[in-house]
DNA sequence: CGCTGCGTTGACGCCAATCAACCGATGTGG
DNA sequence: CCACATCGGTTGATTGGCGTCAACGCAGCG
């Protein structure tokens, strides 16, 4: 982190990429100034959307990706028949949105969990700008990539644990992502509730919540409502990794 | 499908993607002539990989993609535990390998559940052309997309629906890919075990067999072995779409 | 103040996992 | 060629984890 204040610029509104304390986390990791300065102008627009207003619903067409700026969002899918599933939430310095470039459409829905801010990124001056520089191509492709890895790492989740080994996976993933973004590894406040949570984790929400509480009788964390406060950290990586050992 | 015959190519061995039957599944799809004929010089190299072997393994170095020619993959993710998850199968003109472009390591294992005959897509040459050609790089966009949002299907598969609904599900996937590939929408052969169709689906590979049973039973299929010929697609639709009406 | 949404807890039932036996197909070596 | 082992698949009996249904508590809010 390079101290902002070196030179001090007259921008109180317009947040640029190159400024922005999330680029070490959003697309213009990895840029160069130049490509930086070009990615500035292709990002200029910003959407404000309120708690539990969609950012884009399934059957939208497709024009930009939204980067996270501040806030918190889920994305869901949906059948035919009603039923939905959490496919997963998003923070600040995520991007929103790729499922719709396969169909110009989108097939799920982003729903803001608190009111929230992103950037507008164009998508054709997105793909126009990254076949001129090859750092923002690379970097828009690994983002892309980590998406595919991590829907992977859900179905084995979904696949293969038990409730309890599903809620500590979850819990470990949103503190270290957070962690990453500067917040205590330890204390986190639940932007979703209990039913997003199970349908994220394949469970009921009555499932997530009995499984809060015997994580708390069991010394790993305190629960207070979205409060949680993880005591035993270790604990919960235990359950994760080895369910038998 | 226009005619093969009109010009006679002196081409056995070499197989360009400019003249592979695959090319309207592949990522040709919609490229232009001289498009096209880039590619084909870009996707020299062929590998065969015998029924059993892995065609890369998590941990393994990133170089290049892989366009199923012939044959049928599984790819599957493994948990430090030893748990596993088989995450996809793969059949003629699916991409392999896109989990790697992330942090330049695969972090899945593809194994051919058949000998098989893969297209090298060496990475880096493939960006290099997608800068120069909108066509190929919108191409490679939409199948990553493709990925994401069948991913978030699958999802959805294992967070929500019970054991009938799955297979179900999946067979109706198989049998619509096999279609477009020219194969008969009912008969088809199962490349896979029950135990690879359990991981596949979050079941244990009784249930699977079960449920094949009860499929039988209730006149929805006939099961010999890895031979299915489905007689009641519209049951199984049925099935997946509306399980209470 | 009652309403509504969210969360917790208990009782009960069901679906799929587990454990186990058995079968057929395939392959192998004496 | 056959005895035998192995692998994949089927089926049955039983168990258990999670879903279902229901009651209740609490906080926020009009």
């Amino acid at each position: 982190m390079t101290s902002p204040t070196t030179s001090i610029r007259i921008e109180p509104l317009k947040v640029a990429c190159s400024s922005c304390n999330l680029r070490e986390l959003c697309l213009p990791l990895g840029l160069s100034q130049p490509d930086l300065e070009r990615l500035d102008r292709l990002v200029d627009a910003r959407r404000h959307v309120a708690r539990g207003a969609a950012l884009f619903r399934a059957g939208d067409g497709f024009h930009s990706l939204y980067a996270v700026r501040t806030g918190f969002f889920k994305t869901c899918v949906s059948a035919e028949d009603g039923r939905d599933q959490v496919t997963g939430f998003q923070m600040a310095g995520e991007l929103l949105g790729m499922d719709g470039i396969s169909t110009d459409r989108h097939s799920c829905d982003a729903v803001a969990l608190e009111d929230s801010q992103v950037c507008v990124i164009p998508f054709a001056e997105l793909e126009d700008l990254s076949r001129e520089f090859t750092d923002l191509q690379r970097q828009f492709h690994k983002i892309m990539s980590r998406e595919i890895v991590r829907d992977h790492g859900v179905m084995l989740l979904l696949g293969s644990m038990r409730a309890e080994e599903r809620l500590a996976a979850f819990l470990l993933n949103l503190t270290q992502r957070l962690q990453s973004r500067g917040f205590s590894p330890s204390a986190l406040v639940l932007r979703m509730t209990r039913e997003e949570i199970g349908s994220y984790l394949g469970l009921k929400l009555e499932t997530v919540s009995r499984t809060f509480s015997k994580f708390q009788d069991d010394g790993l964390l305190e629960v207070k409502q979205r409060h949680i406060r993880i005591t035993d950290q270790d604990g919960l990586r235990r359950l994760v990794n080895g369910p038998n050992c």
